[in-house]
DNA sequence: GTCTATACCCTGATAGAC
DNA sequence: GTCTATCAGGGTATAGAC
């Protein structure tokens, strides 16, 4: 069955709103890169902004499908999923030469008025990507030191991302991504450490040689 | 002396632009809010680039005296000055209802094409940023492991600005911006904990209950 | 160097035939 | 539901008198 029109505008719009910014896209371009002309558009959305919160909700619907099952194909240990997760950002960008980051983080940071519907959209996608993040350090919950507040350190782990995204995409580089990525890695591995020896107390808490560097290696590999 | 119509419209342009940011601010828009008519704006600037790239120039210009300076009044401790710096723009998101969060990723965001000169330019802001927090490690190394990268955690704490300050914008409010902060925080706590345990071979490093929440103090007062 | 007036283009959005 | 043609408005940038 041939996608509907809606479909494909905003399967165009998602990928050109990712890629230029909303700003920075003109219907002209949606229009273009979907093969549909401008009367079809208004007819199916008022206007450019309610296309705009389609493609957010696409996006919320997609999390599973498109982000978390890719990313976390062959990867059980639910802190490896984690930096899984941000590996497949780093193959984002190196696979499209630093021009595609975070979709919603970019359209995030061009809302300059309260513009409330579409900021509550953008909110439930960085909650639900956090959700999944705090679902994983629940899992691991038993390794982790007590005091480790689980949604504080998701919303942590979204910051990194988002930040490492914006340094890699003004450096037109991996350099700041990888450094960002690796000084979470070593907040993790103290965190398991410091969980260790709270359970075994002769054992002194030295800094650990960490051996799991994998979230490297992950994205050498296809996404799916 | 009266500033110059060159200082009125960069002093304009670098509100408005940290404000709504680049491409939502129009021409117009800074021609009213320097008092100043079309034409001798391109007396000076040949474009309105030409305006950001000075604005861009400002910026790095003042990162001492209009951001560091104020941060740091009356902190002298290296750790904290890094806190009292991330607290500064709390106070910013704050006093100004999540308008305003940092210039530079703002636009950082906003580009989508290559455009060399205003990516250099970001780049030479961000790569000052971490400079200075940079200096504040090295002057802490001695309390840090050995094993810790200056530079790598530098560029750490300012992906943790910039993701902070996005989520904040984003939910309009504070909350996964202190989670975020909070989390630096505890890994800062951590390495100076590894870093006690190693020259004190004899204690356990435990996880230390902070005591230190000034980050959060400091935010109250006025940055000058 | 500063002003007024305006050129020219691209924007989002619409009208109305098919 | 889809097409062509087009509108009204705001965008950056310019021309040219003073």
């Amino acid at each position: 069955m041939a996608p509907s029109t809606r479909a494909r505008l905003v399967e165009a719009a998602l990928r050109l709103f990712a890629e230029k910014g909303y700003g920075s896209t003109s219907v002209a371009d949606i229009l273009k890169a979907a093969g549909v002309h401008s009367g079809s558009l208004y007819h199916v959305f008022p206007t450019k902004q309610a296309l705009l919160l389609a493609v957010l909700d696409e996006y919320l619907e997609g999390i599973r499908s498109m982000l978390l099952e890719p990313a976390w194909a062959g990867v059980d240990d639910p802190v490896e999923r984690i930096f899984a997760l941000l590996a497949i950002y780093r193959h984002f960008l190196v696979e499209t030469d630093f021009l595609f980051g975070c979709p919603i983080g970019s359209v995030a940071l061009e809302l300059h008025e309260p513009d409330p519907p579409v900021r509550e959209k953008l909110a439930a996608n960085f909650t639900a990507w956090k959700k999944a993040v705090a679902a994983c350090l629940a899992d691991a919950q038993s390794r982790l030191p007590e005091h480790v507040d689980i949604n504080r350190l998701a919303s942590f782990v979204l910051t990194t991302m988002e930040g490492a995204v914006m340094q890699a995409r003004t450096y037109r580089s991996v350099e700041a991504f990888d450094a960002s990525v690796d000084s979470l890695r070593d907040y993790f591995d103290l965190l398991l450490a410091t969980a260790t020896a709270r359970q075994a107390p002769g054992a002194h808490a030295r800094h650990p040689r960490r051996v799991s560097r994998n979230a490297r290696n992950i994205q050498k590999g296809e996404p799916q």
